[in-house]
DNA sequence: TGATTTGACTCAGAAAACTAGCT
DNA sequence: CAGCTAGTTTTCTGAGTCAAATC
């Protein structure tokens, strides 16, 4: 579908969160009778007008009879404000994709099309709540300024911003600052020109009393809230499938808000328009009841009985124009039946990955540029686990992957080290030194020859090209599968390069981690440090030099203890003066007076000890030493690491499973609650289990980085 | 294009760590 | 002085969220 320019959407749409101001649909045909589909075909808002061949496929399958209705009534509205260049260009676009597709893709399409559900009822999605004006101005020059409530209500999501990094950019500020000024009345927006000039500490003062309010609640009445709310959401959080009562995943629509994106995202601070009923498409067995719609005065935009799809409900989003769907939970049949089909794909992998990395050796040496290029790229996916690297637009964040790679990204260095340094997926960085074969070193050099700093590197190669030519390999092999199998394949070799992974519980679930780590490095999966890290870290090193001073201490006393008459001797021990906190005093009083307490200087206490509990303290001190440095150690290293992404999405559970079954660690212990639910398939498998190996022995990824 | 998977971040609540008071 | 308990604070975990990839 199209998407429109924001300039030419009416305030009113763009908005759209009281109920006067909103396009709706007036009526909604149902269409059906003698043993026909029920079939909805809405009178689409403006905002959402479909020409014929702009239906979502979704709309269009196996729904000869649908085009008749639509027809008859002739009630495909043009876009009532034709957005110029944007829409002409995106419909040109699809015209050339859609061809492409039809030409290149039929075997996939063919496996996608099955029949994924016979029934199917569920209770439509939950909106959130309608906003509620709160009255409190805008100061413009120090000016009050009453703001009606559709602006009040962006006004507020960017106060709710206030003090973050997000205002620290511009095309954040300006993003907003324009999509703000449409919501103001003609009025107020010759007046108000300026963000610098507003003020919007009046509005966050109310959020903050709001967030105050909800915190000093006694858990009590926090509890009661939310039981009160689980039952009110109850309803929406299951659906019926083939019998089956399945979890939904999210079932809440998404709120309106300020766009946040990732990185350097062009569209960053935009308003995030609310949804509504009208915007949102059903998908329902033929025989399940529709869902009321929640709205009085609205109605849902379109209900569909697509049994080749798993979503329950969809909608545009209104940044990107793309789809949002409604899925049912990673417990769910639908989704364990994909994710069991994904690890059997990356097994499959290890069955063609001699043939395959052989094949791209000898690619390397090819006269031909084309097949030069994919043979390196497919290296790089193969050794290093990149992504893909699809093309993005120009409304997105300029990130890359594989194929996206520029000139800018990669350094050489003589004789055969490659340095990569890029934003990939999220705006996360990627930074690598490797050793790679002496080919593939001169080949990239060969590529990069001659070219600008933003050009590509695989100038020669076309995403859907390399994909073609993994499913010529093996059936239904993509860039993907790779990241998969040499996650999978990692993590099972190294769980198995040590007999006994430790004495203990605790030293077994550290040994996992470890291999998990290694993982997620090969992957670049990465969170931010938390704020107070360096603080924490500062803390266990300070705590740690006042245990071996104690331990010092004691091993003196010991000394004299020993030699002494009655088996006594005095023990110097160093530490922060205990501090009075008032009763009365707020939170964050306290956490101040908590802090100023750190600073002071240690205080000397010298106990007298006998020589039994000197020899206790001795042996506990050091233990607690072993702790910290064990501790201080591992917490650095897993700083940055998500060790989680890896976990949920790449490591096949039954290494994990049949591990935990070798070493009788608890399952509990790896998978938290809702894991061991979306991986319940693989809970059976045998201890004996190995993610299968290749008989390669060359081009290891977990020895990949330098 | 549309469907589906992957990914980092947030925040609430749980768990761990710490402290004071008592025996 | 050690050990226990209860109360408090700090830290960690993970479910939820929604953006951003793939194909």
């Amino acid at each position: 579908m199209h998407q429109q320019d924001p300039d030419e959407i009416p305030l009113s749409e763009l908005l759209g969160n009281s109920g006067e101001s909103v396009p709706r649909v007036v009526s909604v045909a149902r269409q059906g009778g003698f043993g026909a589909p029920s079939i909805q075909v809405a009178k689409k808002s403006s905002s959402a007008a479909l020409s014929e061949d702009e239906l979502p496929l979704a709309l269009l399958i196996g729904t000869e009879r649908k085009k008749e209705c639509s027809r008859r009534k002739g009630k495909v509205e043009p876009c009532r404000k034709a957005p110029k260049r944007k829409c002409e260009r995106m419909k040109a676009e699809k015209h050339r994709k859609a061809k492409k597709l039809q030409a290149t893709s039929t075997k996939h399409r063919a496996e996608d099309e099955s029949i994924k559900w016979c029934s199917l009822e569920h209770n439509g999605v939950l909106f959130p709540p309608e906003y509620e004006p709160h009255g409190r101005p805008l100061l413009y020059d120090g000016c009050e300024i009453a703001l009606p409530p559709e602006a009040e209500e962006v006004a507020t999501f960017y106060a709710s911003k206030l003090g973050t990094v997000y205002l620290e950019k511009e095309t954040f500020r300006k993003n907003f600052f324009d999509d703000f000024r449409k919501t103001l009345p003609v009025d107020l927006r010759k007046r108000i020109v300026k963000l610098e000039h507003c003020d919007f500490s009046r509005i966050r003062e109310y959020l903050d009393e709001l967030k105050e309010r909800k915190q000093s609640m006694p858990p009590s009445k926090r509890k009661e809230l939310r039981e009160a709310e689980a039952q009110r959401v109850a309803h929406y959080t299951v659906a019926i499938v083939d019998g089956r009562k399945e979890k939904v995943a999210n079932y809440r629509v998404e709120p309106p808000g300020l766009f946040l994106g990732r990185g350097d995202h062009p569209l960053m601070g935009r308003v995030k328009r609310r949804i509504f009923p009208e915007d949102v498409t059903l998908n329902l067995g033929r025989d399940a009841p529709i869902p009321p719609c929640p709205f009085k005065g609205h109605d849902w935009g379109s209900i569909v009985h697509n049994q080749r799809v798993t979503w329950l409900a969809c909608w545009r989003d209104p940044i990107s124009d793309e789809y949002k769907y409604v899925w049912l939970s990673a417990s769910s049949h639908f989704k364990a039946m994909s994710d069991q089909e994904k690890f059997e794909k990356a097994q499959q992998l290890s069955k063609h990955i001699t043939k395959i990395r052989n094949e791209y050796t000898k690619g390397l040496e090819s006269a031909d540029r084309h097949t030069q290029q994919r043979s390196v790229a497919l290296y790089l996916i193969d050794k290093l686990a990149l992504r893909v690297g699809n093309e993005k637009g120009e409304d997105e964040a300029d990130t890359v992957g594989c194929c996206s790679l520029r000139v800018e990204h990669i350094t050489l260095q003589e004789p055969n080290i490659v340095q990569l340094d890029f934003l990939g997926k999220d705006s996360m960085r990627y930074f690598n030194r490797v050793r790679v074969e002496a080919l593939v070193f001169h080949r990239l050099r060969e590529f990069l020859k001659g070219k600008r700093v933003s050009d590509n590197v695989f100038d020669e190669l076309k995403v859907e090209e390399l994909n073609d030519y993994l499913k010529s390999l093996m059936p239904g092999l993509s860039a993907k599968v790779f990241r998969t199998y040499n996650a999978s394949y990692t993590l099972d070799k190294l769980l198995h390069s040590v007999k006994t992974p430790g004495p203990d519980i605790h030293s077994r679930l550290l040994f996992y981690n470890e291999a998990n780590k290694d993982v997620a490095v090969l992957c670049n999966h990465q969170r931010s440090l938390p704020k107070t890290h360096s603080l924490m870290l500062e803390r266990l090193r300070d705590k740690l030099e006042e245990s071996r001073a104690y331990l010092e201490a004691l091993k003196m006393a010991r000394g004299k203890a020993q030699a002494s008459p009655d088996s006594r001797a005095q023990v110097t021990r160093w530490r922060r003066p205990v501090v009075e906190i008032p009763e009365d005093c707020s939170l964050a009083e306290r956490k101040r007076i908590r802090e100023e307490a750190e600073k002071r200087p240690k205080e000397k206490q010298v106990v007298n000890m006998g020589l039994a509990s000197i020899t206790r303290g001795i042996a506990q001190t050091q233990e607690k030493i072993r702790r910290l440095e064990a501790d201080l150690k591992t917490r650095d290293s897993l700083a940055t690491v998500s060790l989680s992404t890896s976990k949920i999405n790449y490591l096949d559970p039954r290494i994990t499973v049949a591990w935990c079954k070798r070493h009788e660690v608890p399952i509990e212990r790896i998978f938290p609650r809702a894991l061991q639910e979306k991986f319940m398939w693989s809970m059976g498998v045998s201890e004996d289990f190995r993610f299968p190996i290749s008989n390669v022995v060359s081009n290891d990824p977990s020895g990949a980085s330098t």
